[in-house]
Parts: C-alpha cells; structure tokens; sequence
DNA sequence: ATCGGCTCGCGCAA
DNA sequence: TGCGCGAAGCCGAT
C-alpha cells in the first residue's frame, strides 16, 4: 500500500481525527484511500470523517441534472454503507477547498486523506487544502491498478512504451482487497437530507437524469457481473460494431468511482479463461485507462493544442489555412443538424443515453476538427459536448480520446491530407465496411419538423 | 478479400 | 547509429 501514498505537505501527523476528503473514489468498499484512512486512524485510536463537499453553481461548470443526480444517488449509498461502518460522512455544500478546510480545522483534523485525480481543478483544490499547518495532507491514487507514479515518472509516448511497465508491476498489484473494519473509534453521526442537497445546487436542468441504466456501487457490481456472463464472451469480435451490445458499460461507474478498476480487473483475470476476448478487455481497462491518467498527470495542457505532440502541432499547423468547405456552429453540431446522419446519429445517442459507443467517439470527434475554422476551436467544442452530455464527461479518458483524435496523441502519423494533415483520417467509407451504419442511423434518428 | 504504402519517433540493441 | 514497430485507417491495385 505504502506506495500509493504520498505527502502533499510536510507537517507532521499528530493526534485528532482523521478526514477522508473524497473526491474521485465515490464509494466505500474497495477504496485504497480510505482503506489507507482507517488504518492509520485504528493505529491512532481516532474517528474517522468521509467528507464531501459540492459547489451549488453546478450550473456555471457544465453540471448538468443527468450528472448530479447520477452522483448523488450513488452518494446517498456511500453514506449508508459508512454509517454501517461507524463512519461520518458528511456533505458539505460551497467551494470545496474552502468549506473541507474550515470542516477540517473545527473537528481539529490530525490528518487529511484525499484521493487522486489529475485534472486541473481538483490538484488546484488539493494544492489549496495543504497549505496550512494544522494538519497532515496525503494522497492515496485509488484509482489506477499500478499507481499513476509507479507505473511512470514521465509523461509516455503511446502504449507500447507504458504496456512494458504495467504490465511487469501488474502482479504486484492486481491481488484482492482488504476488507472496511466497522470502524472502533466512532465519530457522532451526522445525518444528509439529500433532498435539501438536490435542491441547493444549481444545474442545468435541459440534460435529464438517465434512467436506462443505475447509478451506484451495487449497480456497479451487477453491471459488471451481467457483462462478464453476457458480453464479454464476444467482446473482441463485437467491440468495435456500435449495433452490438458488446461493451462493459462500466465507464459511468468508474468515472465516478462507483466500482474500482482494480476490482474489475481482478474479477474478470480470477473467473474468466484466458482469452482474447478477457486480454482485450484488459487492455482497455488497464493500460490504455492507466495511460490516460498518465498523459493528464504528467501534461497540465492535456485540454489544448500546445499539450499535443510537436510532430502533430506541425502538421496541424502546415493545414491552418486549408480550406473548410463545410463549417458548423456548436449549435448545429450540438442538436445533431449535420449533413452526415451516422455523425448525427453518435450525437444523438449521446444526447439522449449520455454515452456514444467508443468506436463513434473517434469518427464523431474527427469530423468536428474538419468541419471547424481551427483544431482549437474543435477541441473545445467536443470537449464541451462530451463534458456536458456524456455521463463519463470530465474524465482523463475523454481528454485522452479527444487529443487522439484531433491531435496524434499516442498515435503515429498517417499519409498526407487537406486539414488533417498527417493525422489518421476517418471516413463514413471505413465505417460502412465495418459494421451495418443503416441500422445505427435508424436506430438513434428522431423525428424533427424541420 | 488482401496487401502495401503512407509517415514519425521512441526505445532498445549494438 | 540503426531499426522495428506502433490505440482502433484509407485508398488503390491486385
């Protein structure tokens, strides 16, 4: 365990009790973070507090209804599995560095455990919590199966040059994990109305709360027990046909940290038959999750141009002027009026389910670099689509994809094209020798009057 | 249906 | 310093 942890300031432990700041490990069992809480709370003899803390203007940082109630729900879970384990959890509402520090400093904390997640908003707020000298600040990536500075100590070029490392450290951590102890030392309970939650945090409400699929850790375990009997068994052969029903659909979970990586790997490594169905399930789940966590930690511009390789910003640079014969605005390619009615279709599917099959992600996203003035201005535009529409928006991983797609990142040049460059093209051609896009059209088509 | 060429640079072997 | 090979492709030739 001692090397998922690290310090983020230098004061020195000493006696009260312990906070579990959760930020991006939303649930109770199977979190290194706050397994890592107890222990040195038990050690210490203290109460332990889980504390999470949500601003109320949502509504000016892409929140969403779909998002919020997706998250609440699978916090209200959390808090009852903690009061089970005689441990406060605790719902604070404001600005999160603010609010955890004064939480932290009126219980008198001895020290503060948070978890790990390398997007900028959240190292800032981590940044914020230990400056102080009251408390201990650590940091436990809960996350990642290898942890993320384990697994490498620079940003990786693609992943073969990250699969050799993993995968060398993988037995080390890929093993079962402890148990959460009914915690001996109990903090007074406190009690979240989440009703008054709900309705103190402004969101947009124009994105529904998905209700094809449930939030929560138990959902979690459900979902992933119906794929591993269900799915996976055709998941190499399927996973790339958008008309299958062949993924895990455990991405809105581990986005939100409802289910743990490392508890999906370990069931699917312990009780499926060596497979290339389970190796390339594998793979996406570790290396190519893992790698994206890399490039994020090690690259503060993962959301822009400049956090692009140079060989892609040249290229894309040399195509700047080329001429766009088609052009949208973020309107029209956020109500899905494109001329193109597979692209559509992928927009369509993400308005309405808050998820595209990941083979679409990578068409959808490539027409929006050649259907917009500039590779800025694409970026930005499918990141605010996924971020605002996909239930797994803000992640690591739609950073990574996006950089992809737009940008070469861990991909290799390809031959020569107008606005593109040499970054590998994509084409409803390819699309339709690889699986029926008809059907895919049909299926995700809406009525309009116009 | 299958194949080669397109194009760059990391990382390892030498 | 040379060389193999790579995160999901495209296109044209055979």
């Amino acid at each position: 365990m001692q090397d998922r942890v690290r310090r983020l300031n230098q004061v020195p432990p000493h006696e009260g009790p312990i906070v579990y700041w959760m930020i991006r490990e939303q649930r109770a069992h199977d979190n290194w973070a706050l397994l890592y809480a107890q222990h040195i709370a038990i050690q210490r003899k203290q109460p332990l507090y889980v504390v999470f803390c949500c601003r109320t203007d949502l509504d000016k940082y892409l929140g969403t209804t779909r998002m919020l109630d997706w998250m609440l729900r699978g916090l209200e879970e959390v808090s009852q599995e903690l009061e089970k384990h005689h441990i406060n959890f605790t719902f604070l509402l404001g600005d999160p560095p603010t609010e955890v520090k004064k939480f932290c400093t009126h219980i008198s904390a001895g020290e503060v455990v948070v978890d790990f997640f390398p997007l900028r908003p959240y190292t800032t707020w981590h940044q914020e919590i230990s400056q102080t000298e009251l408390y201990a600040v650590t940091q436990v990536d809960a996350h990642n199966i290898v942890p993320c500075w384990v697994a490498s100590t620079k940003q990786e070029f693609a992943a073969r040059t990250i699969r050799p490392k993993i995968t060398r450290l993988l037995p080390n951590y890929l093993l079962a994990f402890p148990k959460l102890n009914e915690h001996p030392f109990p903090a007074p309970e406190s009690h979240t109305n989440w009703k008054t939650v709900h309705s103190k945090i402004k969101v947009d409400t124009s994105v529904p709360a998905l209700t094809w699929i449930e939030p929560g850790a138990q959902a979690a375990l459900d979902q992933l027990k119906t794929f591993v009997s269900q799915r996976l068994p055709a998941y190499a052969e399927d996973r790339n046909d958008p008309n299958k029903q062949a993924l895990s659909l455990l991405s809105p979970y581990l986005h939100f940290g409802q289910i743990a990586p490392q508890r999906v790997a370990f069931e699917v490594s312990q009780n499926v038959n060596h497979t290339k169905n389970s190796e390339s399930f594998l793979e996406e789940l570790i290396i190519r999750r893992e790698l994206s966590d890399n490039y994020c930690f090690y690259n503060s511009q993962y959301d822009s141009f400049a956090g692009l390789p140079n060989w892609a910003q040249e290229t894309l640079d040399a195509h700047r002027a080329d001429e766009r014969t088609i052009h949208y605005t973020v309107e029209e390619f956020e109500t899905a009026h494109t001329h193109d009615e597979i692209w559509n279709a992928a927009q369509q599917e993400m308005l309405q389910t808050g998820k595209m099959h990941g083979y679409m992600r990578m068409y959808w996203v490539k027409k929006i670099l050649e259907w917009t003035k500039d590779p800025e201005e694409a970026q930005k535009t499918a990141l605010h689509l996924n971020d605002t529409y996909s239930i797994d928006g803000r992640d690591p991983n739609g950073y990574v994809g996006v950089a992809w797609s737009i940008g070469g990142l861990h991909d290799r040049p390809w031959f020569e094209r107008p606005i593109f460059g040499t970054i590998r093209f994509m084409s409803a051609s390819g699309l339709h020798k690889k699986f029926n896009t008809a059907a895919y059209v049909t299926k995700w088509q809406t009525l309009t009057l116009d």
